[in-house]
DNA sequence: ACCTGAACACCGTTCAAGT
DNA sequence: ACCTGAACACCGTTCAAGT
């Protein structure tokens, strides 16, 4: 029921997913649903709770020992893991934004990278500062709140009419779209991901060092 | 109109936002709006425009020159002042993210961190590699997804349940929380922000500076 | 041009009734 | 225990009708 459900969200957006869609794929009547959960909300965590336990999977498969390259590597490696389930499961970093409840698979992940920071000799105050640094990253997402680039069509003709309006917006995305065009379009999301999570991980790396002083 | 939308959404939560309690606020009939804006979509892009257009105002007012301590201390304030005006509309970095157009105000607001950053010297590709990375900071927010401290009660006592299931994590809260006994509670989410910030801030001013054969 | 009432096609959820 | 139909209190939106 809660597979057939991440099924939906995956294939036609968690606004499809609706109590009466759900027991309709199911064979079943929209009533007889909550007499197996606590409403729609019990639903929406039990599917997060099955992408979770997926994320856990592939981290574990693509798990890199912390004696390799330290703990910078083995968080990233965790991170980019998590990216991997989430693209498959884009609307679940939204769900889990709106519904703020900590599921016990959001929590073993965290755990893990909790783990692997102290395990490379962070302080528990430089983790937990970390983990708020690192934000949605943490579950393999990067918010990318009003996007300057979005649709090309629509975004190049939006923005020749904000040209003069937005004179360094418009400059730096004419060079960057320039350059870009041999990459994958406008914005490549996974290497700014990647750029974003490797600043962050390299700051976090220079203060566990005490490296202040070299400023 | 949108300034009473606006004022619902900041009382009520964006969920209350409906098109007959804001007609109702307005002594009018619901279908009125629809001779004004092009449906809900339109109101809440308005709504989110006058936010903009505080968050503009607040920018102005606080803004630090150049001169004094370069592009770093110049973007900071900016986006600090950012955080005062969305702390007052927490609502409006949700609907951004739920509706991705790119909206006047939002693009200007975008196009004066770039004018920073580009004269402090930085490369448009770095300028837009550092927009990324900042995300929702870019708009005064960090992305508090599934933040593991929440409700104090709740939080502790959910906590205690999972304390064998996640080692790391309990002993980190446990830690912070008592740490933080001095400051507002577990997590000050200012100071968080801050960090975050600087984080950033800081990784894309030693990139700019070509620091990485330092390391 | 602007507003209105009634209606449509949806939601999540309650509740009494069935087996 | 599990399921069901009808109903309730909402949504955003359409549409013909009023002024």
């Amino acid at each position: 029921m809660l597979r057939r459900a991440v099924d939906i969200a995956d294939a036609a957006g968690v606004e499809a997913l609706t109590m009466r869609r759900l027991a309709d794929e199911l064979g079943v009547e929209a009533m007889s649903l909550y007499h197996h959960v606590r409403g729609k909300g019990g639903i929406l965590d039990g599917a997060v709770e099955l992408v979770l336990d997926e994320l856990a999977a592939a981290a574990d498969a693509s798990a890199v020992p912390p004696e390799d390259g330290g703990w910078r590597a083995a968080v990233r490696a965790r991170l980019v893991a998590a990216r991997t389930v989430m693209l498959r499961h884009p609307w679940a970093p939204d769900v889990m934004a709106a519904r703020s409840v900590m599921t016990v698979g959001a929590a073993r992940h965290v755990d893990a990278v909790v783990g692997l920071m102290r395990a490379g000799g962070l302080s528990y105050d430089l983790v937990h500062h970390g983990l708020h640094a690192l934000g949605s990253r943490m579950f393999g997402f990067s918010p990318e709140i009003a996007e300057p680039d979005a649709g090309d069509e629509q975004g190049a003709e939006a923005l020749a009419g904000m040209a003069e309006l937005v004179p360094h917006l418009a400059a730096m995305l004419a060079e960057v779209a320039h350059d870009g065009a041999t990459t994958l379009g406008w914005c490549d999301d996974q290497t700014e991901f990647e750029f974003g999570l490797d600043l962050v991980l390299d700051g976090l790396d220079r203060l566990a060092r005490g490296s202040s002083a070299a400023d």
